[in-house]
DNA sequence: AGTCTAATATTACAACTGTAGTCTATAGAT
DNA sequence: ATCTATAGACTACAGTTGTAATATTAGACT
């Protein structure tokens, strides 16, 4: 019974990256946040929470005069479900194939690969 | 000095799949191959394969009456470039976060895990 | 040689995206 | 009460994508 979470364009991502960082926050909230790490016009990110509640992926609340805007999936919700489509398109579904991909393009640290042993070794034995 | 790899849109990237499973392939070959995987009319993959050919990521052998069409670029190149920015655009570049999500997901076999675990174990120490 | 068929070439068209700009209304400043 | 800066609403506009249909052309068959 998963919701059915709309999709989320790359720039959307970035914007909603921000709020789940923190949330409610103004428009002009996220405007700033977002004027540091890219190089959108304040209208731009306008346009892009104007379409994230269209598309149902954020609330907004308008109770004041200057509205507030919230997630509606936690940011887990939504990785999971890019990540899912994305290794069946790119990888086949074979998420293995990437692991593997990642592992030698040294893309992790001694330090990460460290942990993942831990997490992979803590794994409890399937039901 | 890498190339830059055009972007791949969804659709198009199983009709890559196709081509690098064997290239060359005519289009009616690629179009039967597809047809059995998606309820795609014959027109709409070889609009798939003109845009691809337009984008410059297959090429098209027209030497004969009925083209044939291959890879520009290797599964491979295509794959990493597809996972580096998605992971740093769905985790903010954390790529462990990807994979903490994937095993607690059960997204992977007890067999995959046993796999992964000797790929981490193999991965040679740092330089 | 004429016709049919299968490929190729060209065209279509709406939704989604990236990237804003203009218009309108209102809270705050004077 | 009036003016002004801002927030919000509406509009813009081209490129990409999904999803084809129509038109043309050149071998294959009769």
């Amino acid at each position: 019974m998963t919701k059915e979470i709309p999709n989320i364009s790359e720039s959307e991502w970035e914007v909603m990256n921000v709020l789940w960082e923190k949330a409610p926050q103004t428009a002009s909230d996220v405007i700033s946040t977002l004027q540091e790490q890219t190089d959108w016009k304040p209208k731009t990110v306008r346009t892009l929470l104007d379409r994230l509640v269209h598309k149902k992926v954020i609330g907004v609340n308008k109770d004041k005069r200057v509205y507030t805007f919230f997630p509606l999936y936690s940011q887990d919700e939504c990785q999971r479900a890019e990540a899912h489509s994305f290794v069946k398109r790119i990888y086949g579904g074979a998420l293995k194939s990437m692991l593997v991909q990642f592992v030698q393009d040294d893309s992790l640290s001694e330090e990460e690969i460290r942990e993942l042993r831990s997490i992979l070794n803590e794994k409890p034995d399937k039901k």
